[in-house]
DNA sequence: ACAGCTTTGTGAACTTGTGCACAAGCGAGG
DNA sequence: CCTCGCTTGTGCACAAGTTCACAAAGCTGT
């Protein structure tokens, strides 16, 4: 697999950030090296997956020894288009959208929040935790100036195809969509959703049935 | 499948709410029937999905129609387990929390919010919401005396694996996890976690690779 | 009662993902 | 330079999930 005869599987790239966040504890820790079944430990999978995933990015470990910590992370983050800062705007400065853009964790990782986009004339001017509130009419301008790649939906249900196609005309190729409805993306957008209800939804089915292997997922 | 040898697989359990908000749309405009074709266009799969997820929770259709929306709603509803509300508590009083908090979604999925805990004792009594604010040390009696079935993390990445822990020794067996890190829970928790700069990396991911197929997931 | 149309339920093929087990490769130590 | 111990990288078998395609079954109209 050392060519680059690669097309990454799915379920690989889902844990690819996993993987890095565990990179980047061990760089806090000053530790150089790791094997795969450490890494395995942090990031909750077993070890041959690891290794199968990793191999995938190419072969970047040493036998006998393990993966160099820095030079692996760097390679993720490659891999994974996080060398740069990417700006994210929020449609939708209601309530969950006032927390996205409130919650640190999205600039720490490289996405910095550069406004929220709102409907309601009323909120548009205001700041809201320093990301100033613009209106919706606004977005094909601001993605343009601010190269916005990515647009996050927190918006109610009932608006959130209509948002999804003022961001695919905007030309906003990547989606993530926190609206508790269905939405389609023009081919060439990317699309993820997350649903909070239905974690918990899913969370009472095993709860009801409490299978012995209910440990679903995480 | 008409018998009840069931073992629901995991993939058709994460797509039953999905189905049952449909049901729950179709009930609105008042229709009564709905064959697997248009069920499968509303929830964003194929109809052949839609029929042998249905098949799972028994032989609910009828030939040459399709299903009854009412029945099927009800049946799903009781393999969910969603026939009456469980109340949730939602660990960490910070940004997030706050936000799952005042976030309607959940009180109208049958999940209302019964109290926000937090370690800083400053929190301690103040409402967000009308949600009261709790001391962990109050957990494991708020868990019995409200019935507590689900706990949502809520903190920061360092305290989630104690706050798991807290959670699992007061018997609430089921836990979501929006903390940025990988946490274990003991044998017959379930646990699911949801983390949101990871949706970004992956979209990150997908960007830079701009795959014909990078429609995914949702 | 039967023909024709519709839609379910499901066997079977196929695709994707997982995990084992081991050969290949590297470093250390004598 | 050779041997020994360790860890990667991967072939292979298995498990899970998806999709196809079609027989079985129900409804309608004659």
């Amino acid at each position: 697999m050392s060519d680059r005869s690669r097309r990454i599987p799915e379920a690989t790239v889902a844990r690819l950030p996993v993987y890095l966040r565990s990179l980047a504890e061990l760089i806090d820790e000053k530790i150089e090296t790791v094997s795969s079944e450490q890494l395995a430990e942090m990031a909750g999978v077993n070890a041959a997956k690891v290794r199968k995933d990793l191999s995938y990015l190419g072969s970047y470990g040493t036998r006998g020894v393990g993966y160099e910590v820095e030079y692996l992370s760097f390679q993720m983050s490659r891999e994974l288009g996080l060398t740069h800062d990417s700006p994210v705007v929020i449609i939708g400065a209601g309530n969950l959208g006032q927390a996205l853009a409130n919650y640190g964790g999205f600039k720490d990782r490289g996405f910095p929040v550069a406004a929220l986009i709102d409907a309601d004339a009323e909120k548009v001017g205001e700041m809201f935790h320093g990301v100033p509130v613009h209106h919706i009419d606004e977005l094909p301008e601001l993605a343009r100036n601010l190269k916005i790649a990515i647009g996050i939906i927190a918006t109610p249900a009932a608006a959130a195809q209509g948002v999804a196609d003022v961001l695919a005309e905007a030309g906003v190729r990547s989606i993530l969509n926190f609206a508790p409805t269905v939405i389609t993306a023009p081919e060439g957008t990317s699309l993820r959703k997350v649903d909070l209800a239905l974690e918990l939804q899913v969370l009472s089915f095993y709860q009801k049935h409490r299978l012995r292997d209910a440990q679903a997922d995480a």
